[in-house]
DNA sequence: ATTCTTATGAACAAACTGTGAACTTAAAAA
DNA sequence: TTTTTAAGTTCACAGTTTGTTCATAAGAAT
């Protein structure tokens, strides 16, 4: 992506501003928070096609500035880690971050690795916040699923897996691409999760409907199918 | 990619082997070089879908091995890198690998990482997602031929068959060519086996549509005949 | 008629999915 | 914090579906 624009989340100034000059320098467009709360706002006011966070922040860590970046959409994260510290890389990544930097780092590392995340984060289209088949609605802000008159709030991965394969109706997905789309790029998990997912997806909707399902496609994957 | 053939160039025998062996009980195809001049031999003589390259390597280093195939083409191409080596990954994936690991790795992500990595290179984009003969309607992301108002889903040999055929259309192939088209080039079974997947599509396929037949060549093979 | 090729039915083997339950991790509450 | 609850993951078993092989019948060519 050109010119994209990258919010950097990081308290130590110095850092900062050579990160931002350095990727202004390169052609992009970037805008700071020195702390965890105001990254938050920041990216709600303004959003971004990148964040940067470093993990230790004031007000708010920057595993829970990422969590809620996830939470709004297809933005990827890059975390700052510090040196030697495994247990933040492993919990930055399972959080959903899209890559991770160890502190100290050059430049031209994080720059590679905004350009491969970048390229990598494929231009889906934007997500609408709702969608609506038949007497279904599945609302991704309020993380809600609505059948007639029943509704209910999904867990995470549940919605996630269910607006995923309803964003790309009749279109057979693999496990693995599923993990791909919806786990992450680098989560390396049993592919047989996302059965499981499927399964309590499947407990929880009402698989009656005339407009739409869950359907497996044998030694393929799964689609959701709308009729 | 099913049984894709990969190569990999690593000097170190330990990881090699226990990555052939791994790769391998996985079902793919797996050819190893133990310098970086002898990959490149390798790869020309024999090719590959994918490549993991180490990045130190004896005579040549992994990245002329990378830059050299990339050269030849839509190869892509995973960099074992060494932990910490920062400019190691830069390099890497300046020069065009599609993706890195740091060592040691855990088996377990270089699959995941290799699916990835295979599934994003064989872009859909080429094949087209549906084709129309008449009154006949293919759609693979579906999964689905529909014919008429009769909507079916086959099995997946059946539907890489049919719409081999059907995408290659008028063309004559013999059961040795359907075998190593659609079951693979790593496959060794018994061509009768065509026969047998022919005969169920004739079953679930009405064969009197005026638009298309699915023909037997004597004494040749089969094709799907358009008009 | 003889020989080679293809069609077909049936049996067997392999691969895949659904499911319950144990287990691990994360979030929420106390 | 610690405790409790929820969510997510892994695993193993059972039941199905699909893929393959094989034996035999039917069809084509010479």
């Amino acid at each position: 992506m050109d010119g994209a624009k990258i919010l950097i989340v990081e308290d130590d100034k110095n850092i900062s501003t050579i990160v931002k000059m350095y990727l202004e320098k390169e052609g992009y467009s970037v805008s700071s928070a020195y702390d965890g709360e105001s990254g938050i706002r920041q990216f709600e006011r303004e959003g971004c096609d990148l964040a940067v966070l470093d993990i230790m922040l004031p007000k708010m860590s920057g595993y829970e500035v990422c969590r809620r970046i996830r939470e709004k959409g297809g933005v990827p994260v890059i975390m700052l880690t510090a040196r030697g510290d495994t247990a933040d890389k492993v919990a930055g990544l399972e959080i959903g971050a899209d890559d991770y930097i160890v502190k100290p780092f050059e430049m031209k590392e994080l720059l590679a690795r905004i350009k491969a995340v970048l390229r990598r984060s494929s231009p889906q289209e934007a997500k609408p916040h709702s969608m609506v088949f038949g007497d279904m609605k599945i609302d991704l802000a309020s993380y809600t699923v609505s059948i007639g008159k029943l509704s209910m709030e999904l867990p995470p991965k549940e919605m996630e897996l269910l607006s995923f394969l309803a964003g790309n109706k009749n279109t057979v997905f693999t496990r693995e691409q599923l993990l791909e789309k919806v786990w992450g790029y680098n989560y390396f998990g049993d592919s047989r999760t996302v059965d499981v997912h499927i399964k309590r997806l499947r407990e929880k909707l009402p698989q009656d409907s005339s407009h739409w399902q869950l359907k497996t496609v044998w030694g393929v994957g799964y689609k959701f199918e709308v009729k």
